[in-house]
DNA sequence: GCTTGACTTCAAGTTAACTTGAACTTGTAG
DNA sequence: CTACAAGTTCAAGTTAACTTGAAGTCAAGC
């Protein structure tokens, strides 16, 4: 069993977003007589699932979601992890085609000085369908 | 000239964000005699720029850097697009190189179910440089 | 002349993912 | 036994990029 300090030393994130996972539900620890967390060494594996999660770009509430689909009683099998992967690998191509667009958009398009609101399909935000949200940040995934 | 609802239907940008735009200096506006903006169409050249800019990745505070690098007088010309973009791809091929490894690492790492965070170069953030603000977020970029 | 719609400013609210601070308790080394 | 480090909770602060709401002005059609 380690303490908080011994899992956010051992992963990398700070105690007090250990504490916030654990808020969240994305964690769970139990408690010593005194009060204090005691982590078993399986979170290791759990925070490091989160912390690639957010390098991919999900958020909290869809890595909750996630981490709801692996069974809570055994380790995860290599089919578990291929399922959603599977959801990942979509996720990252889809980020990658569309920084390629932007990168060739970024020769073609403005290269050639036509960056222009009506022409540009890669300006006109009006080409990527309704906002699903407060702002043009939507945008941006 | 162009009054704000104009602009905002032409360029897909809500109102509202294009008076914030204007508050932080991106774009700029005269007035009518009766208080209302009006807009010269080079503005909507400008906004076409912002949200491509956003779409790579760069934040608004950068972006404004980026502008102030164009001459205010002239239209930019070929030579001036280039300088700028040269940074920009460096940006999107460092973006696109993270989601490859991630992507790699999804079947080689997570695949084979060794995710932990003492081996795993992908999942384990003490790889990737010291941290320049408040949180794990910031391992995100 | 009156209503309706577009516009204005300014202050405050929103979301995610945490961090920070206050006030307090526990564990450990000497 | 006494420091002092490490842990706890809970409330409030942080950042980006806007949005929303209140309260008021302006312009146009009937």
């Amino acid at each position: 069993m380690l303490t908080i300090t011994d899992v956010s030393q051992r992963s990398g994130v700070a105690s007090s977003a250990l504490r916030f996972y654990e808020e969240r539900g994305l964690i769970v620890s139990k408690r010593a007589g005194s009060g204090h967390r005691r982590f078993p060494r399986s979170v290791l594996r759990r925070i490091a699932f989160i912390v690639f999660a957010q390098r991919i770009g999900l958020t909290l509430e869809e890595i909750g979601a996630e981490l709801a689909k692996l069974p809570a009683d055994r380790m995860p099998t290599r089919g578990d992890w291929s399922r959603l992967s599977g959801e990942w690998m979509k996720r990252i191509d889809k980020r990658i085609a569309e920084l390629q667009r932007l990168r060739s958009g970024l020769t073609e398009c403005i290269g050639c000085g036509c960056l222009s609101i009506d022409r540009c399909r890669l300006a006109n935000p009006a080409d990527t369908a309704g906002r699903k949200g407060p702002g043009p940040r939507y945008w941006l995934g």
